[in-house]
RNA sequence: GGCGGCGUAACUCAGUUGGUAGAGUACCCGGUUCAUACCCGGCCUGUCACCUGUUCGAGUCAGGUCGCCGCUACCA
């Protein structure tokens, strides 16, 4: 271990379900999470930061057969592909260490030892799963998947069944389970505690079924043929098999388990402090030191959800506002603990106020009073007065709070903090009065004192502000002009005597102030057309013998020329080369979608043996064909185009 | 239904072990001009959801009423 290292410190999120993309909600704990990581890293702790994503189940397999790919294809897309999760931990800044998919191979091979261990130990046992049954579908239910008790399906009566099914033995451990919320901080914050412990353990914790055999996207168990390991196992040992447990894939277990936190959404408290202490209580393994259940993001009042089409799209509101604003709003405005609500008004106002009114405007009034006063160089000098000691004491305060508060996750407290002492920096400026003390040469030793004291102020709050909006600080360090070594936690002494140098720039200013009625209008704009209908014609329900079909003369054709034709607001001429050296002619009333231009040298489709009609005087020999579909009522059309290596003429069938 | 939580200024929220309510924002007024129409100072509003009790004294404790929300397990 180094020296400056002041241990190991191990923080994950929950592992997503990739289904659908990620949102806001998700975006908020991740960013919870990453701004403990940098915290601990900047006091000097060499933290492990894993998040990643829980790939298996029923409803992926039912997703991925929906959108007509194999379940694999599907989640690679959600998570690697253009917009996916990967990009938006990126775009958002996010400094993970690892990242897990459950769907790894060294995952999976892991959790098929840990399920067979537990099977051997006899804390998993081969029992009946009591459900409904509905005979038409062949499919098994679990009371809660059934819609006004009927199947889910086809809306026919169910039976009760039986399925062979493996199960934990969860009850053997809700004596120590329970002893573990009750006289232990184990689970944050404490109300759901309370919870946790009427809701479940007191009424009698039920063994859980941990496999299953209705679907097959999972971890196959590998002793019994078509069993696969259902949920509990194989996402929440996630986080031990990411540090190598049971693998050969990485060796950090010694120095990182057990975790020191796991941020989780309330709404999987009860798997994390229920079923995963329990299952490592069955292979005797260390529990973690802490989970802590965060709050819901509500938007305007009401819970997101994809129904209500009120889903915030973090994309959408980095891109616009910054990653970092967006990043220290999220954390600033709602306490880490409870459900907080999510509007555009407060996010710009937060931004305004904060952001652009008292930290931009201070780090500007001050590199702008360098730049006027001392052409940005501060040199050794100056002349000290009393209320420079207030603007000291304050900062080591400050220091010390911020720490405590985010000792405890208390990031919106930790953040208050850092605003008291950017506040009383702006407010000295006012007592100060710098612009006056500029006018006679007497007071220009004082003058030097003043603008180091805010200086030293805005590095100190910088540092504070490092976890939270890491490219911010940045920006702000280098403005100053600040050292990497007096940009670090252990830089937190505040010094702004003498001895003190500063050379300093004016940069662009770091947060903009928003008009927000526009702003408002912009995000309305935006978010609005977010997902029209989209309708596609019926199928034709008369068949078309082959014969017919084949004497259609489809065929690749080149576009040489396109223009409008003249008096009329539908149709463009084609000049076409067809592969037969005589160029062909064809109207086509697209003018709505194309302009004539950005097709020339297309390579488009074309019937060519239809007989040759007038339009508006002009003969058109052929048809090109488009593709059609309607998207929130509106008609839309595509031109079939295809490879412009494909030849003109070459026949298409 | 059961369990848990919440209901405090126009808005977002603080209010440790009970002692006649606070912060930020917005509004308004004044000051200032270094700065991103910014900054500084001041002002304003509250039967602390409602009722009843314990107490010398309750936003803070107990009981009840109303309203909102979450959890109620094998969905992830």
């Amino acid at each position: 271990m180094c020296e400056k290292c002041k241990g190991n410190y191990y923080i994950t999120t929950p592992i997503y379900y990739p289904s659908a993309n990620l949102h806001i909600g998700h975006a908020y704990c991740t960013v919870a999470t990453d701004t403990m990581a940098r915290y601990k890293r900047l006091q000097g702790y060499n933290v492990k930061f894993l998040t990643g994503t829980d790939e298996h189940g029923q409803k992926i397999e039912d997703k991925a057969k929906e959108a007509g790919v194999t379940p694999q294809q599907f989640v690679d897309n959600i998570v690697l592909g253009e917009k996916g999760v990967l990009d938006l931990w990126k775009l958002m800044n996010i400094s993970y260490d690892r990242f897990i998919r459950t769907t790894d191979d060294y995952h999976v091979a892991a959790i098929q030892k840990i399920f067979k261990k537990m099977y051997d130990n006899g804390d998993i046992y081969k029992g009946k799963y009591t459900g409904k049954y509905c005979k038409p579908c062949e499919s098994f239910w679990t009371e809660s998947q059934l819609v006004e008790g009927k199947c889910p399906d086809c809306g026919r009566d169910v039976q009760d069944a039986q399925e062979e099914a493996y199960f934990f033995r969860l009850s053997k451990y809700a004596d120590r389970v329970q002893d573990l919320l009750e006289n232990t901080d184990f689970l944050e914050p404490r109300s759901r505690v309370n919870e946790m412990v009427n809701n479940f353990i007191k009424p009698g914790l039920e063994d859980l079924c941990v496999s299953r055999t209705s679907f097959t996207w999972g971890v196959p168990v590998d002793f019994d043929e078509g069993h696969v390991v259902y949920v509990w196992i194989d996402a929440l040992f996630n986080y031990m098999t990411a540090l190598g447990f049971e693998n050969d894939k990485y060796d950090d277990l010694a120095a990182f388990w057990p975790a020191d936190v796991h941020f989780v959404g309330k709404e999987i408290v009860r798997f994390h402090s229920i079923i995963w202490p329990a299952m490592l209580m069955s292979l005797d393994l260390p529990l973690p030191k802490k989970v802590y259940g965060h709050g819901w993001l509500n938007f305007n009042g009401e819970k997101m959800s994809k129904s209500r089409g009120n889903v915030v799209d973090p994309y959408l509101l980095s891109e616009r506002f910054g990653v970092d604003a967006l990043r220290f709003f999220l954390l600033r405005t709602f306490p880490f603990g409870s459900d907080g609500n999510f509007t555009n008004e407060l996010l710009m106002a937060t931004i305004n106020t904060d952001l652009a009114n008292t930290l931009g405007n201070l780090v500007s009034r001050t590199t702008a009073m360098n730049q006027k006063y001392f052409g940005g160089s501060l040199n050794a000098g100056g002349e000290s007065a009393e209320l420079d000691g207030e603007l000291k004491a304050l900062a080591a305060e400050v220091f010390a709070n911020y720490e405590k508060q985010m000792d405890k996750f208390q990031f919106s407290i930790a953040l208050n903090e850092v605003f008291r002492l950017l506040d009383r920096a702006n407010k000295y400026i006012d007592e100060t009065t710098p612009w006056i003390l500029a006018k006679s040469e007497e007071t220009m030793p004082r003058l030097l004192t003043v603008m180091k004291n805010l200086c030293e102020c805005i590095r100190m709050a910088a540092i504070l502000i490092t976890p939270f909006m890491p490219e911010t600080a940045e920006k702000i360090f280098n403005q100053l002009n600040v050292s990497a070594e007096a940009r670090s936690w252990n830089a937190r002494c505040y010094c702004a005597d003498e001895s003190a140098v500063w050379n300093t720039t004016v940069g662009t200013p770091l947060f903009p102030r928003l008009d927000v009625e526009k702003e408002l209008a912009a995000l309305e704009e935006l978010s609005k057309p977010a997902k029209p209908a989209l309708e596609i014609e019926p199928y034709s329900e008369e068949n078309v013998d082959f014969d017919t079909f084949c004497k259609s003369d489809f065929r690749a054709v080149k576009v040489i020329d396109c223009k409008n034709v003249k008096k009329s607001d539908k149709l463009l001429q084609f000049t076409l080369d067809d592969g037969t050296g005589t160029e062909r002619q064809i109207l086509s009333g697209i003018a709505k979608f194309y302009k004539p231009e950005e097709l020339i040298g297309k390579t488009l489709v074309a019937i060519v043996n239809l007989p040759p009609r007038k339009m508006m005087g002009r003969e058109s020999c052929g048809m090109l064909l488009s593709a059609i579909h309607s998207e929130g009522g509106e008609e839309k059309l595509n031109l079939i185009m295809v490879d412009d290596a494909i030849p003109a003429g070459a026949k298409l069938c």
